[in-house]
DNA sequence: ACTCCCTGGATAGTTGTGCTGTCTAGCAAG
DNA sequence: CTTGCTAGACAGCACAACTATCCAGGGAGT
């Protein structure tokens, strides 16, 4: 298809698609003739995924690249690929404060009494990880337990999203499933957590004044 | 003190600590000459508050100050603070695509199959609920028994957040923990999800290239 | 052959957000 | 009476993500 029937499909203006065009986001069509191109079902895709991403994920445009990247890296293995687009997907952590080398060792700890061991040494969420902790520490004590009950929290959401995804599809799928899952379904989480709270606060809080 | 005593307290630059007092985020200083203001403890918090509402959770400012608005209005009871703050701090949902109206339905669903009775009929989170449902929905069928899956983590989380804060606190101070807690919680939380689905991944995955 | 429309590519401009810097003029302490 | 700091007004800046304009080249229809 001409880029004029990529935008009615998608309903991503022009400017903006020759703008991911131009930033590697998209892949450029098949050329038909010097002044025309081929688009296809993968370019649609493309064009929703990074929409998605955009504006569900808030995840910036140079990151996106690297997710780009990594999804297109033939050599990469699937878990590799993973790994580049966790890092992706990661926001870059805050400069570190004073406490940090504390903070990262908490941390460390946290992943390890998780039984995490498949955690990258390097991850980009191990430091943000740290920094997060960092954050808490500067308020005041941080409550050990209360990190692991959270961690094992995630445990539990995680286990079962990696479970969900279909083996068998192609590793552009797979990390599409993957990245969307992450995504989206992080802010479900995060929406229906504060529903929760919404709802919590309301029964304990509802006599005061 | 003197704003130049906040400033080298809190480390934020003294132009950021202006454009703060402009936008209403920082109370004034008290006047002691016409030249001069006082500042105190009050304002050392709110700057460090407002530090980690913006670099953690990336409220934008105009948030903030409904935030703000929340905590100085002494009219509202607890509940109804906290509603708003939890308002604030949702970011408003995408315009309604096509599916709009079903994806409400099956949100409102979910809270209720989650039993959250406290959740007001015009939360911003049950839009921004209903939105995230959309975006699922345009993708494919959505899983209801994921939706609810994803509830009961997240009521098992809000239930104990909520339950962990101080009911003897003054208002401010209760709405300061509660705001802290929803942001860098929720940033621990996604922090420690994607760390357990690095986990995970290159258990199930690390076979395959 | 001629006109029309659309194309890819280059490049410049716009919008929104969150600061940041400069300027003015008023005190107040030494 | 100089020096240092202040509040307040306002303009300017940096960055990100688009958005708009212009250009010259085809190909399709006539």
């Amino acid at each position: 298809m001409l880029v004029s029937e990529l935008v009615r499909r998608t309903s991503v203006p022009l400017a903006t698609v020759k703008y991911y065009l131009r930033e590697g986001l998209l892949h450029p069509g098949r050329r038909i003739t010097p002044r025309s191109a081929d688009y296809d079902e993968t370019h649609v895709r493309r064009l929703a995924l990074l929409r998605i991403l955009r504006e569900v994920g808030g995840i910036p445009v140079d990151r996106l690249r690297a997710l780009v990247e990594a999804s297109e890296d033939d050599r990469l293995s699937v878990h590799d690929m993973f790994a580049r687009a966790t890092d992706a997907m990661a926001s870059p952590p805050p400069p570190p404060g004073p406490h940090r080398e504390e903070a990262q060792a908490l941390a460390d700890e946290v992943i390890e009494t998780a039984g995490w061991s498949g955690v990258r040494e390097h991850s980009a969420n191990r430091r943000k990880l740290a920094a997060t902790i960092e954050v808490l520490r500067d308020r005041g004590e941080v409550d050990e337990r209360g990190l692991h009950f959270y961690a094992e929290a995630a445990d539990r959401i995680a286990r079962a999203e990696i479970a969900s995804l279909d083996q068998d599809k192609d590793r552009a799928d797979l990390l599409e499933d993957m990245v969307v899952g992450t995504v989206v379904y992080g802010e479900l989480l995060s929406v229906l957590r504060r529903l929760g709270e919404e709802n919590h606060s309301t029964e304990r809080f509802s006599d005061r004044y």
